[in-house]
RNA sequence: GUGAUUGUAGCUCAGGUGGUUAGAGCGCCAGAUUGUGGCUCUGGAGGUCGCGGGUUCGAGUCCCGUCUUUCACCCCA
């Protein structure tokens, strides 16, 4: 048969590998040095604790597990029925079922993070993957708005050194049921938002069409309009929210959040050149309540679509499994999607990193020569030198081909000659050069 | 889920209107160099033309289906 992979997902050399691990390293560093702890959950929950926590679009994206023991399935059955498990669809919905079920063995606030893969039944397409990896960073059990600026500060310092230029919109769930309120459509939040979504992409007009194909009333409408002619700058937005929402205690609340986060922002020395209040910014999940998060890239030298990091506080995701009143906000790095812009920018040329960590290959001349060269590797990997041994006695021309192809700097050639008079042949592949070296002078040159 | 698009050697790609034995570059392997990589030269291996069916005397080429790739919509990291 032909080997094959199911579709959106991939395979990772070790050159991608340590691109991505790169990545990862600057997130994971970033949530340790702000005092976030790892843990990991499994990669398929039971689909009670999946389902309707993502919206309808998000259930018919979730990855079901067919039952085992299964032998032949009707047509007519009930997915119910057949399937009880789904591969995670996020972090977050399976960190909210981790909290309720660990709840007495965790000190609350609980500052959590969490780096693995998740799977969405999407098709794929640039940027999007049906298997990717999340880095989410949580706190939980903390009302407090000091964790909405530590995620803006985070997510400041994780783009700083990645070298490109980044936009951190910022919206609050609040404001936009507000809107609903002051439209009289309150119930039809997740509609609106999800049309707001594409102002700036479609335009006011096509906006207009979708909310009245949605059963938005002209008059409703009609007062949405002024939304839209709002001047960019974070007063004048505050401003008209301000008489907008007048009259509603939530749009109060959600204006009076937003201007804390901005000015705490502001007086940290955060650029209001990356930070930006999106009033139309709404995210699709709907659990969402209060600040919401969203990065795109703003750089001139790529137009990469979708978003790089997601986020936002949602005031009662562990009530469903039982935990009221619990709340917390959260980011989400997606690493796949920093790696294509980074890919695009050319900008791993730029950083450190590598494919292979060998320092020293040694050569095998055959059974004695191996043996001998084993003790003196065991004797040098104690000093902290990365070295390996070829495994077969094959002609030089291939071994130090293999030292060349895996980029390993020096090469050690050790036969009779070397054994008899105890010195080391030390190649330096970069410049050709050879050299008679005892173990120590070179364990010195390459410790130093 | 809707609409497009792609598939030929390990990789990147050629293969007018169907017609002998499907090509190139790079890579790979071997030799020139029996203890020495990159550069050069010489030689070699490697292809069910995504898969299945159809039209035809004859299909890489045309038709249908299917899978896959990429892209847009929807939605999202």
């Amino acid at each position: 048969m032909k080997p094959a992979i199911p579709k959106g997902t991939r395979d990772f050399s070790p050159a991608e590998m340590a691109k991505r691990n790169f990545i990862i390293d600057v997130i994971r560093s970033v949530y340790n040095s702000y005092g976030y702890r790892q843990i990991e959950t499994p990669a398929m929950e039971n689909l009670a604790t999946l389902e309707g926590k993502y919206g309808d679009e998000g259930d018919q994206l979730l990855f079901r597990i067919l039952n085992s023991g299964l032998k032949n399935v009707q047509h007519s059955v009930k997915i119910s029925d057949i399937a009880e498990k789904g591969l995670r669809y996020d972090l977050t919905v399976p960190f909210a079922r981790y909290v309720v079920m660990h709840r007495h063995e965790i000190m609350f606030p609980f500052k959590r993070f969490q780096i693995q893969p998740v799977w969405r039944a999407d098709r794929p397409q640039k940027g999007r993957y049906r298997e990717f990896v999340q880095c989410d960073a949580d706190v939980i059990g903390s009302d407090s708005l000091l964790n909405e600026v530590e995620m803006v500060l985070m997510i400041n310092e994780v783009f700083a050194q990645f070298g490109f230029k980044i936009k951190l919109l910022v919206n609050n769930r609040k404001i936009l049921s507000a809107i609903a309120e002051a439209i009289d459509q309150p119930d039809k939040i997740t509609d609106l938002t999800v049309a707001l979504d594409k102002l700036d992409k479609t335009g006011t007009d096509k906006v207009v069409d979708e909310l009245t194909s949605k059963g938005f009333s002209p008059g409703s409408v009609q007062k949405l309009l002024p939304l839209f002619k709002v001047d960019e700058s974070l007063n004048s937005k505050i401003h008209f929210l301000n008489s907008f929402l007048s009259g509603s205690e939530t749009g109060r609340k959600g204006i009076e959040e937003i201007e804390t986060l901005f000015r705490t922002l502001a007086e940290l020395g955060v650029s209001s050149e990356l930070l930006k209040l999106e009033l139309t910014l709404a995210r699709g999940l709907n659990y969402y309540t209060g600040a919401i998060f969203e990065v795109k890239l703003n750089d001139p030298r790529s137009a990469f679509p979708g978003s790089l990091l997601g986020g936002g506080r949602y005031d009662d995701l562990t009530g469903i499994f039982g935990l009221p009143s619990v709340s917390g906000v959260g980011i989400s790095f997606g690493i796949d999607r920093i790696y294509d812009v980074m890919e695009e920018l050319n900008l791993f040329d730029q950083i450190p990193y590598t494919t292979s960590s060998t320092q020293v290959l040694f050569v095998n001349f055959g059974e004695k020569e191996a043996c001998h060269c084993l003790q003196l590797l065991s004797h040098i990997r104690k000093k902290g030198v990365h070295a390996e041994l070829y495994p077969d006695p094959a002609k030089m021309k291939k071994q130090i081909g293999y030292a060349d192809a895996n980029r390993i700097p020096y090469v050690v050639l050790i036969g009779s000659e070397e054994i008899q008079s105890g010195l080391l042949t030390v190649k330096t592949m970069l410049t050709g050069v050879q050299e008679k070296l005892s173990l120590d002078d070179f364990i010195k040159r390459l410790t130093e």
